[in-house]
DNA sequence: CGTGAGATTGACTATATTCAACCCTAGTGG
DNA sequence: CCACTAGGGTTGAATATAGTCAATCTCACG
């Protein structure tokens, strides 16, 4: 278990302990409380807890007890599944605001991975669960959120199933690109990639040897370029996402 | 658009023109509705209404708008993308009790097929919407029907993302066995297929052929035993889960 | 009995994997 | 200050797996 140091952790540092108000919070009006009224912002604001993980830490176990239930409110980190012969795929990719997770099941079915530095805001299982049955408002954002992500899994089937190495590559950048959307220079957009070469595989069915040729090839046909492993730029788009196969502008993410 | 009789079909006949009470309901346990009182299913008897879909049959197409959500009442369906070159892959399998639809959205992400004969069992979106937002026991149905969706759909990734030909199928033939098992003779458990050689290569990401000669394997390495193209015989269903190259119990169904 | 869709089989090919060597960069310690 | 190290990344050659193309089989149905 490495620590690597993604951008932000030059010394190695104890987990900043944040107590951020409801109300301060960066997804305040994405995560599972974005509908929330200011008397249950209250309540979750008395039964929240913060934890933070380093990268390359493991927040949960596949078989794991669950005893909290949490939205990322700042990193990413990854739900995977390993085979008994070593063989991992990666089934979601966590970024601030999503959540972590489901109310009636106390087992874990996937590993969870910081991938960064990573900030949970938490609750604990039972008090959340009690909490759902009582507050349509998180009930309502709770099932819109999964129906969402249900879609986005399916989206990803296609991905998995029928797309050659270097589509999924594009398709991957691209839904990169889209969620964490960086500064948009005149030069094009510069996405950060939260994740090593080996997690991006894992992610997109491949080895890690093919992930880096796909990459390699579409640098070189002027589709992406590089700055550093961790960045690329995107000059354009459009022809990014044309890439992975699929013209349309619906689907095909993360 | 061929009509192929899957096995019940002998002759064609028009739709049926069904109408089970809510209580005689075969999936009243299952589906949307199972944990509604009586109230309320008399309010969904009444604004509910049948309609059935002949065999290859198209239930929805992508981009279609979407005037009603259902419930799978009898029968199979695939929820599937096609790419524009033809690429086609399916994301989902659709039995009795399964939902179709979302609340909040007009549009089919995907192509609805009918596999073989298919009854659902309707409702108006904008009325079901309504009655989802006032009634608790719907809400919370629809939510963790999502989530067991939501945590198949990341298996079926696992499937298509690492596994081999001959473990795709295997881990196909077993999620069928056990969502649909049928007579468990002394000589095995009998399985019919709902479906052709070309839509399981769709859900597994794999051409016919290929699909088609690791059923053949299976066949001669005696993991399973095919009666007519549409039924097998499992002598045991441990040797083929194993087979699907995930040991554990949990996970890799459909 | 002829037809046609679905299924199987074979030969060849393309794509991604495997195995291995090597590069690059940041951190470490002499 | 510079050599050393280690993790991550890239590249090349050989290989395996699944795809493609084409022929053939099967069987329910007309």
């Amino acid at each position: 278990m490495q620590i690597n140091c993604s951008r932000n952790l030059s010394v190695m540092t104890a987990p900043e302990r944040i107590r951020v108000s409801c109300g301060d919070c960066p997804i305040r009006h994405r995560a599972v409380c974005a509908l929330c009224d200011a008397d249950e912002l209250a309540t979750l604001e008395r039964i929240k807890s913060y934890r933070s993980f380093a990268p390359g830490t493991t927040i949960a176990m596949a078989g794991d007890d669950m005893r909290h239930l949490s939205s990322i409110v700042k990193g990413a980190a990854t739900m995977s599944r390993t085979l008994e012969d070593g063989r991992r795929q990666t089934v979601g990719l966590l970024l601030p605001s999503d959540f972590i997770g489901r109310p009636g099941r106390e087992v874990s079915p996937f590993d969870v991975e910081a991938l960064t530095e990573v900030t949970l805001c938490r609750f604990e299982r039972q008090t959340f669960e009690r909490m759902v049955l009582s507050t349509p408002h998180i009930a309502t954002r709770l099932l819109d959120m999964t129906l969402d992500e249900l879609d986005a899994a399916r989206d990803w089937a296609v991905v998995l199933g029928r797309l050659t190495a270097r589509e999924k590559v594009a398709a991957f950048l691209a839904s990169i690109a889209r969620r964490m959307a960086g500064s948009q220079g005149q030069t094009g957009l510069l996405v950060d990639l939260p994740m090593t070469r080996e997690a991006m595989a894992d992610h997109l069915g491949l080895t890690i040897e093919t992930t880096s040729r796909q990459i390699g090839a579409l640098k070189r046909d002027g589709v992406i370029a590089l700055e550093g492993n961790r960045r690329i730029r995107v000059p354009d788009l459009r022809l990014l996402m044309a890439e992975a196969g699929d013209d349309s502008d619906g689907g095909l993410l993360v």
